[in-house]
DNA sequence: CTGAAAGCGCTTACAG
DNA sequence: CTGAAAGCGCTTACAG
């Protein structure tokens, strides 16, 4: 039995010809490991719990991808977890993770200050930040700077000749959102335009969301206006809604949209977007965890990417590239 | 210790103001049950595994979001897996679930014959198989009738005055498409329509892959032709390749999608898409497995939904709505 | 209704 | 390099 769980661990201590031997054995028997028996034993697994906050967006999923590209690089499995934006759903998957006693966590936090990621920290529990700041005495995060893209979204409208402007974003409390709203202003003061031009609609962060604001911005607004989005999928339904209704993109309406999805470049308007590098966000975030885990030197970081316009035909053309700036 | 783990366990056999000693103890010290420790001792977990085919698209998501309810609503965490389409990565999560000693399997599953899955339930664990039909004998399974999905289709771009036809599907392992690429041959040999009248793409099953479609078929066919995709993703991007060309929808390119996504209808043509049932599908599941788990008495259950044409622009208007057929 | 005891399937020092 | 022994944190009959 221990010559077994030497051959399984820790190979090279076990003679090759005995090694040969189990190998075949636990072939013919089907042996499979006991995971909890394994964890319990040992006091770790090789468990990570990645929890997002919507993955019915692809840019959850992306990220996604790039955490569990490098955690099985790493051999570890990572169970995934949607909160779904929902405060209550993500206090169940921290409690879950808990009691699964997974070896870190990579979580994409609902609220600005959770107590039971604080708790969860406390309890010693590698943790990454995904997609959102974080002191780095705290841990390691990883995120994407959402003022500067909103800087970036609100300059090229300007200079696209925009004048009125109008911010589609989910729930108030969605902190990337609000960044992403206050770099929009910022440029807006930039210009001098008062913060009394802009319109402000939050809806559910979906392509049926975005229609919906499309609508109240068609009834609130006649256009010009520059319409920037929290995401693709609202920026989408914006456009769907306006161009429904007979008026024009990017004339009446200059849409800028947010995360450069693929499925941007495929609507009747090509969109305008801010890409965020979000396989890297995942993998980054992935690497750092591991790290965390696994070597005692480890230091905690925190990386900021930029995100990078993306100028399509939602948007009116500019002389200076946009993509270039920041 | 014991009168603890009666108080989690089976709280009734507990005296109530030793319970509320056991509560407030718990609480002060901050404990959390050791998951692996429980389930070694009880020889069960409360864990179901679902492992689906490609979860960027939106369609497994859905899936997986039915799933996910009923599973908490019943108290099981389900750890969520991607095989991406790869025999190479369903092999390692199914490893993975097997070592975790889960309750429970759902699997859209890759190939026709794994032998993974035979073994998995031929070691007695609760499998439904989701989106693919299987002998009653061998267990549960909930799927949409494919084939009838295809008829429906083709049925409808008969009607609409087509004669020529595409079908962009996945890899030729794709048993979902093969089924609807069927069912499109047996409509058409029903209006009479030779098999050479029919252009057959592979694509990867994304937008991208589509437009690439798009321009294969752009380079194959000068229309007026009627394209059946497997999914809307390729739908979305055979349709923006077309338009991209300066090609008519529906005039030179008919185009029918699959699923019947939100984004569906947000394409500058909205697309005529074959609606699936995909949260009921998942519930369905879920419902399906928890019973095989729970009551002895369990019956394999085939079920098998029904697919619904909801035509929209981007196939020409006919007479009898194809929705009311089949 | 409550406490002492064995055991779930492994891993890990520890002697040989 | 290999085997016997304790122990990981629980649950479950089993006596009291």
């Amino acid at each position: 039995m221990a010559t077994v769980s030497n051959f399984l661990n820790r190979p090279q201590l076990v003679a090759p010809n005995t090694g040969s031997r189990i190998d075949e054995a636990m072939r013919q028997l089907g042996y499979v490991p006991h995971g909890a028996a394994r964890q319990l034993a040992a006091g770790r697994s090789r468990l990570i719990s990645l929890v997002v906050l919507d993955l019915a967006n692809p840019f959850f999923l992306e990220v996604a991808r790039g955490v569990e590209d490098v955690a099985s690089r790493n051999g570890y499995v990572v169970t995934l977890f949607n909160s779904d934006d929902s405060p209550t759903r993500e206090q169940h998957a921290l409690q879950a993770i808990e009691e699964l006693r997974v070896s870190g966590l990579l979580i994409s936090p609902v609220g600005a200050h959770s107590t039971m990621i604080g708790r969860v920290r406390a309890d010693g529990l590698p943790t990454v930040l995904l997609d959102r700041g974080g002191s780095k005495s705290e841990g390691c995060s990883v995120a994407v700077d959402d003022h500067s893209g909103g800087v970036v979204a609100g300059e090229h409208l300007i200079a696209a000749g925009l004048r009125r402007f109008a911010f589609v974003g989910g729930s108030t409390h969605l902190q990337q959102h609000r960044a992403r709203l206050r770099g929009l202003k910022a440029a807006m003061r930039g210009a001098g335009i008062a913060d009394s031009d802009l319109i402000i609609v939050r809806e559910q962060m979906s392509v049926a969301g975005g229609l919906r604001a499309g609508e109240e911005l068609l009834a609130r607004s006649r256009g010009p206006i520059g319409v920037f989005c929290g995401n693709d999928l609202l920026a989408m339904g914006v456009e769907r809604a306006v161009l429904t209704a007979g008026r024009r993109v990017p004339d009446d309406f200059a849409i800028v949209g947010y995360d450069d999805l693929t499925l941007a470049s495929t609507t009747a308007v090509p969109l305008t977007s801010i890409a965020q590098p979000m396989y890297d966000l995942g993998s980054t975030a992935a690497r750092l965890l591991i790290d965390e885990i696994q070597s005692a030197g480890h230091q905690h970081e925190r990386v900021q990417f930029k995100p990078q316009l993306i100028a399509r035909d939602s948007t009116p053309a500019t002389d200076r590239p946009g993509a270039e700036r920041h």
